[in-house]
DNA sequence: TTCGATTCTCCACAAGTGTAGAGAATTCAC
DNA sequence: GTGAATTCTCTACACTTGTGGAGAATCGAA
């Protein structure tokens, strides 16, 4: 169940994100909605997505000449396998400072806290139930 | 000012949060508070402290023998690195989903809760003043 | 059916990371 | 001062990551 946690470089970050604003797609694809952003060549792209394929990150499925990707982690996996690397490393799997750290590190508005706060109240909610 | 984001290794978080248990120390001292964690060899703590101080994690000075070394990055510069990789990558720099994500993750208590709210509270007085 | 465009495959390479062995240098106890 | 213990230096090596070039394969149009 518990399946290992997921781990993205930075590279797999872009692309990963870039196949998730639309799928199924290809490597010319992704590609394209990278360019602004990495202005990374096509064999930079295919390889990573590639190498990603291979360790389960994305699935590829050839029909005649394209390859079409899809992903095979959800956004909300990976931002959790993300969030937990840093919240062991580097918080000893201490959640309040973690959030104390967030709040100092930002220029929070109001609007941040409230949401904060309505997150926490719904949170409460569940539990209570 | 703001220096170039720390970022830390797995490896290297595990080196350095073992010399900020008491600083300064040797190579050798840090391999045995990483022994029951890793099995580290001498040899392959050395190294990583070598390389860290390269980067400026570490500083390192000789005397005699012995090459004393102390951390360069605090605790609270290493945590704010590492959190806002994540925040930057995993969450395109929205705190809000960051903290949702939190929330549902982990089995948290109604300890865990009370501490959220104090420190949005405290916050807040801290953006009113 | 040949050409241009598109996409692919394969290979490469430098830097960084995790890991550690071999043997030199230093020091301390006798 | 000799030997054992400690610490150091140097080197190595496999794997991952970021990056992309060269040229083959394929497809659509003329």
């Amino acid at each position: 169940m518990a399946q290992t946690p997921i781990e993205l470089t930075e590279a797999e970050w872009q692309v990963i994100k870039a196949v998730w604003e639309k799928e199924p797609c290809t490597a010319p694809e992704v590609q394209e909605r990278l360019k602004s952003a990495t202005n990374w060549t096509y064999s930079t792209v295919r390889t990573l997505m590639d190498r990603m394929s291979g360790k389960g990150l994305l699935d590829a499925e050839k029909e005649g000449k394209l390859t079409w990707f899809r992903s095979r982690v959800s956004r909300e996996q990976a931002q959790r396998g993300e969030l937990l690397y840093t919240l062991k490393h580097a918080f000893d799997g201490a959640m309040t400072p973690l959030v104390q750290c967030l709040l100092e590190t930002r220029g929070l508005t109001e609007r941040d806290l409230d949401d904060l706060d309505a997150l926490i109240r719904e949170r409460r909610k569940r539990t209570k139930k």
